[in-house]
DNA sequence: AACAATCCTATTGCGCACAATTAAATTATG
DNA sequence: CATAATTTAATTGTGCGCAATAGGATTGTT
């Protein structure tokens, strides 16, 4: 099984890019990888609190924004969690089946849609108080750590969606 | 004193938790959706980059340990994936189906299914030569920046998993 | 040998993510 | 004013991710 790939780690290298050090393909060597099972791993994190609420994880950063704005448009709730209408829209029927939100057609411009928190939505804000320091306590950083993790993973997205 | 939730951020607050800094719960403050919103974005800059050859990235993610192993068990695919079976089957057979592997019962154990690396999905390897170099590019960062995060996040992982 | 416990894969159901398409409303342009 | 271009949301189809479940196969115990 050892093959001389593997011995090189640059079958892939057809000597026209920058070279790579001797298994840059493999899985646990990649950036991306490390991102990828981080993000499930905090899926499977959060996934035991917010059950305890009805919410997934992703209804719950649709949850944070609307605890921030009480009410916008799905475009600009899919700007800030970098979601299209795709995705929301169904999701958002979800929420508003659970009587957390409504969804009506701006007056103004009939194009878009208001999504605005209930009575319910707002209350439940309150039953997370817990959510955030659980979390931070499970990924084991102090708030200096967490933030520098944060701050360097915002500037790759950015790059990597630019 | 009492002061408002609205000001300090805390509503979530009970006093029974060490205490977060106004604004901790804010979306664009938070370190799980940073991971989370980088990991998708990954998952776009890969997308045009893998369908020339045909492959989704979890699928992509799957090869790259076959093209390590050349064979193993479901089971052992998903552990360094961690991912299960209930995963792990469709999209194995969307592999079988394009060619790329063959499936079947261990005849020691029939428990297990061998998946193997068909000629083709050997050969495709080859393909890919550029994505890992173009990816990096993109990431817009040096391989010991990759390396340092890519070590943060697996430390990370560890521990919301452990 | 008999039986229970465990292991491994497949299936089902639900929800997220995104591309492509459709439909309707608004805005821009001739 | 007419109509073309743009904007916005919803829908459809495909695939990933996981919980729950089921069905065999293996292993352990007596």
């Amino acid at each position: 099984m050892a093959q001389d790939d593997e011995m090189t780690g640059k079958a892939w290298d057809d000597g026209a890019s920058p070279a790579l050090p001797a298994g840059a393909a493999r899985l646990d060597n990649q950036l991306c990888f490390a991102v990828h099972a981080t993000a499930h791993a905090f899926n499977r994190a959060y996934r035991p609190l917010l059950e305890k609420i009805g919410l997934t994880y992703p209804q719950y950063l649709a949850m944070l924004v609307l605890w921030q704005e009480n009410e916008l448009t799905v475009k600009a709730l899919g700007e800030q969690l970098f979601l299209d209408s795709g995705t929301l829209s169904p999701l958002l029927k979800r929420l508003e089946q659970a009587g957390l939100v409504t969804r009506r057609r701006d007056a103004r411009d009939e194009r878009q849609v208001l999504v605005t928190l209930t009575e319910k939505g707002k209350a439940m804000q309150e039953e997370t108080g817990r959510i955030l320091s659980t979390m931070l306590a499970k990924t084991g950083c102090t708030l200096d750590e967490a933030h520098e993790l944060r701050d360097k993973l915002q500037a790759l997205r950015a790059r990597l969606d630019g």
